[in-house]
DNA sequence: TTATACGTTCAGTCAAGACTGAACGTACTA
DNA sequence: TAGTACGTTCAGTCTTGACTGAACGTATAA
């Protein structure tokens, strides 16, 4: 319940750094958004390098990269040259609209190959048919998540300002 | 329409095994995968070597990773030695359980990091429990659409018996 | 002007894990 | 018994891509 707290949350870092990484992005991509998921930010690019103990390249790819997908915000303070980052209020589901692009393409790949293929496969044509449904089955169920996560968290949080990221000493 | 058969195959095959990759299995894995949507199989221990141009290493342990994720099964021919496999006929949904896993072990992640959080995280609360229950919309979303997927499957298909994997001269 | 503080980019390093060859154990066959 | 045909396992190689250090471009400050 209680132990050290600056444990669980080091802990709790490297291991969504660990599920994103199974997610097929990169593990620093995880961390970062463990420790907006911790303290909300916003965080500078060099607080970001400092916690995280890595290079301000590995900052500037990857906070660009989950700025991309939509997980966290670059934002300004007037009168600082820094770049901050924070979470952004619904951060989940622009995550799943990359698992949405790959079955996309999965499925296009199939249907390509179901053109290209002559008639004389019978059941290849059969199994074809079988994957390409499958696909879109999982692409429906998908954005229907997406849907309903989002409706969820805009019915249940209002936008709330955040304070600035500081560690309870 | 038509082309050439073989070069569509062996794209599909080989596409196949990119995809799988992007879902980390191994590339091999969903080339065999392929193979078997296209023939659908039998195909024996040896063929695969052979028609996907691998080590039987190779062979043994992706064959044995298809198998215990249910997508093909392992049969043998009295009188012969080998072992031959075929795909399952409903070989898609235990692909799903390994995401379906995946999820939920980052939800039980989520879970202990709010056990053990002292309770002053207010803010970091609230977010884990968001997260958390992300995870668990995800993991019921995916388990309905792998009942519907199965219930369809059952419903359009009656096992049929295979013929042995021969391509077309 | 020069100096400093950024963020980005790129060539190179490193690590993880897929894949292989070789050695092994087992079970048939003669 | 020896020989052969398997499937598995394991040490080593190789590939892919994350990550870094260094160089760069830009903007602010003095």
């Amino acid at each position: 319940m209680t132990g050290n707290a600056d444990q669980t949350i080091e802990d709790f870092v490297e291991r969504l750094g660990l599920v994103t990484q199974a997610d097929g992005l990169p593990r620093i991509a995880g961390r970062i958004m463990g420790l907006m998921v911790i303290y909300g930010g916003p965080f500078s690019f060099t607080d970001l390098a400092e916690k995280l103990q890595i290079s301000r390249a590995s900052v500037s790819t990857n906070t660009r990269l989950l700025e991309s997908l939509g997980v966290i915000e670059r934002t300004t303070v007037p009168g600082e040259r820094q770049d901050y980052f924070k979470i952004r209020p619904h951060p989940y589901s622009p995550l799943m609209q990359g698992y949405v692009e790959r079955m996309r393409r999965a499925r296009d790949m199939v249907g390509s190959t179901q053109d290209e293929l002559p008639e004389e496969f019978g059941e290849a044509h059969e199994r074809l048919q079988d994957l390409n449904e499958f696909y879109e089955t999982m692409i429906d169920s998908f954005e229907k998540v997406v849907e309903k996560w989002d409706a969820k968290s805009k019915r249940s949080s209002v936008e709330k300002p955040r304070q600035p990221a500081e560690e309870p000493a």
